[in-house]
DNA sequence: ACTATTTGACCAGA
DNA sequence: TCTGGTCAAATAGT
């Protein structure tokens, strides 16, 4: 019991902590200046830069608080149980009434993932996107001849990085695997930043897919720059297909692959923030008409 | 011993 | 009820 809230607080003080990081960066962007010769451009830096920088500020402010009232004890387990975010509650509830979440039982209650694809890329080969993949499932699927294969971030629960990916084998000759991105990664340890995917180059074939609520997406990147990201250098891993052949391409072959556009993009780097910080920050950029 | 993958069962949503 | 997504024990790999 008191191991559960020490790790709920733990969680919660790591996620802040990446908020507060986010709007540190977005601040330095606003503070280089990246941002504003973009707004320059469209000849509204001046009514829009204050009021976003404000924004920033008041974000920044807002998780530092939350942290030091975490950290002073504000918030206590016998507070924690009638202060739980909606939706937990809600999910908490759902298994409290089917019994569920007795220790006892094998499962655990789970809310499966409601979110449309962030995008979607075939490719001939499996390819490498720089980062740490678990293969937590695989599935036969209706009407397809070969396996789904489930991966999620390695740093799902060390980072809390939502990141998942499906890929499957979609034709035989040529090969051709189907790989669907849902979600961004959030965690700060690509495997390997030279090959993060640059997804949306035109040298690629990616596949764009376009939802309502998924904001922007076509110009979205699930996968934040690594020049913005703290980086840890890990052993590769490699993808192995359904039939185990290994299918990897070098760090080169995919460099020569993705053109790595290191230009400054604002709807790029507003995906360094989770999807409802994200929106948050997009409608901003809405509301004045970009 | 530790970590990753496999695999069958469970579960949510359509 | 069916299908696809996820869990977690068993197993394999290092």
């Amino acid at each position: 019991m008191e191991t559960q809230f020490s790790n709920g607080k733990k969680a919660m003080e790591e996620e802040l902590m990446r908020g507060r990081d986010m709007a540190n960066q977005l601040l330095d962007a606003l503070g280089h200046g990246k941002l504003n010769t973009h707004l320059q451009d469209e000849g509204r830096s001046k009514s829009v830069l204050p009021f976003v920088e404000d924004l920033v500020r008041k974000v920044l402010c807002s998780f530092t608080n939350t942290l030091l009232l975490l950290n002073s004890n504000e918030i206590t387990p016998s507070l924690s149980s009638s202060t739980t975010f909606p939706e937990m509650e809600s999910l908490h509830e759902t298994c409290k009434s089917r019994n569920i979440l007795n220790t006892n039982n094998r499962r655990r209650c789970y809310k499966r993932k409601s979110i449309a694809p962030t995008w979607e890329k075939d490719s001939s080969i499996l390819i490498e996107d720089g980062y740490a993949w678990r293969k937590y499932g695989q599935k036969m699927t209706l009407h397809a001849k070969y396996l789904r294969s489930y991966y999620r971030c390695t740093y799902k629960t060390d980072q809390r990085c939502s990141a998942m990916k499906q890929v499957q084998r979609i034709q035989d000759d040529p090969p051709l695997y189907r790989t669907t991105y849902y979600g961004h990664h959030t965690c700060r340890s690509p495997v390997n930043p030279e090959i993060i995917m640059e997804p949306f180059s035109p040298s690629t074939s990616s596949t764009l897919l376009s939802f309502d609520n998924s904001l922007h997406s076509k110009q979205e990147n699930p996968f934040p720059s690594p020049l913005l990201a703290s980086i840890k250098q890990e052993p590769q891993k490699v993808i192995h297909d359904e039939h185990g052949a290994q299918n990897q391409l070098s760090a080169l072959e995919n460099l020569l692959l993705y053109d790595y556009d290191i230009s400054f993009d604002y709807s790029r780097n507003a995906t360094l923030l989770s999807s409802a910080e994200s929106d948050q920050f997009e409608n901003v950029f809405e509301q004045f008409g970009f």
